[in-house]
DNA sequence: GTCTATAAGTCGATAGAC
DNA sequence: GTCTATCGACTTATAGAC
């Protein structure tokens, strides 16, 4: 797990930084190829098309959803108190690797849609297992989704209005989750 | 109010409903020119830039959302109630414009980062003259924007999970706004 | 496997006719 | 005010040398 990079990790790794840093725009595969120190055409050889270039960055998002998955259905505070925290936390591989299919999906490429649409339909399950009132559930997971849209605006990493005072919000949560 | 729309207005109208519908990197110049029934040519006469066009749709933004303050100050629920209600709602003016200016803003425009920074510090200063407690109110407004946020997703417009029982959701936001 | 060179197309913007 | 024609820069992708 720790051997020296590959030449495709480095590339796929370069990709996702830049759609994270720099908006999808300005992830071009002449831009990415630069970043991860390879030519145009090195990085062609790996990935053929961008479009395969895309692909990686969503098989990372699922594989680190499916390790984090497993930290959120045994964390101590619950599900529901352990994703809206981690809504307003950046660098791990999860976060960066959500936030690269965002950048995508709010491009407008359907597959990423898709793959987040999977991953956020398994975070509302889990939390509805915890949390019994469905509505309350909702609730907790859309507040966790308007701080990470929040956190996701280019420029303002992690500057937002919220997220300084995370533990009054997460009070709210807790109010929410106990039932009416 | 009802005169004939002007070509510039065509033309704005023409690239918020690109922005909207398929996404920022659709809404070029040319494809804007086509929906507005111009030429490339006619575009640049009456907007000299790319940048003159987003202006235009941040004034359209700002000109909305003065609009729609007076209607949330005056709402009959309250306007947390009213805030939240009309996250789900898709066609109206403000909801157009808004969405294109979160396209450009999820682009890496940075206007339109600090427009959407302005509105919605106006609309959570709005919902805290109502809720005293200041993060009952924060809850209540990231669970506006991720409605919004789920709606803003390119191809799944308002398609979403949440939504269709918009008023059980809103039981729940009004157990936030009676105070713990 | 990685490189250079280049094809083929698109984008924003300019120039000038009408 | 609106059009056509075109430029220059940029982007994806291909071809072929090493």
């Amino acid at each position: 797990m720790s051997r020296p990079p590959s030449a495709k990790e480095k590339i796929i790794d370069a990709y996702v930084s830049m759609l994270c840093n720099e908006g999808e725009r300005a992830a071009t595969m002449e831009a990415t190829a630069a970043k991860a120190g390879v030519s145009k055409g090195g990085l062609l050889y790996h990935f053929a098309s961008k479009e395969l270039l895309a692909q990686g960055a969503i098989e990372g998002l699922f594989k680190s959803h499916e390790e984090d998955m497993e930290l959120m259905s045994s964390a101590p505070e619950g599900p529901a108190i352990y994703f809206v925290r981690t809504s307003t936390m950046i660098g791990g591989d999860l976060d960066r690797y959500f936030l690269a299919v965002l950048r995508l999906a709010q491009g407008g490429h359907e597959p990423s849609v898709i793959a987040l649409d999977q991953v956020q339909q398994s975070w509302l399950d889990l939390i509805r297992s915890e949390v019994s009132d469905k509505y309350a559930a909702e609730a907790i997971m859309l507040i966790g989704e308007g701080l990470y849209y929040q956190t996701s605006m280019p420029g303002s990493w992690s500057t937002g209005t919220f997220g300084k005072d995370l533990e009054h919000l997460l009070k709210q949560v807790q109010r929410l989750k106990n039932g009416s």
